[in-house]
DNA sequence: GTTGAGCGTT
């Protein structure tokens, strides 16, 4: 029964100069990251400054968001939350 | 080389 359910974190405030694989090293650390997303500007050329990590585990997501969440990275202090749009993932800790 | 609030492209 112990099936994975996959927590989606959604990460943002990161600085110009964080990569996607800078991020899941960052967040593999705290558990194992399925997927590590950084959102950018195709028009810009710039990154929109915020991305989504995925979670094996949910409650290695949270342990991470908690852990993450107001702190500083690449110089810069980053928002950690549970992403909300796109995919559902959230109502393990809403319900 | 920026920043700020913010929930994304197959």
């Amino acid at each position: 029964m112990a099936k994975r359910l996959g927590l989606q974190l959604f990460v943002s405030r990161l600085s110009a100069y964080t990569t996607n694989e800078h991020l899941k090293k960052l967040f593999s650390r705290f558990g194992e990251v399925t997927e590590a997303r950084l959102i950018m500007d195709p028009k810009t050329r710039r990154p929109k400054g915020f991305g989504f990590v995925t979670y094996e585990s949910e409650v290695e997501a949270q342990k991470a968001l908690k852990a993450m969440n107001g702190r500083i990275v690449d110089g810069r202090l980053i928002f950690v939350e549970v992403a909300q749009t796109r995919k559902p993932g959230g109502d393990a800790l809403s319900r």
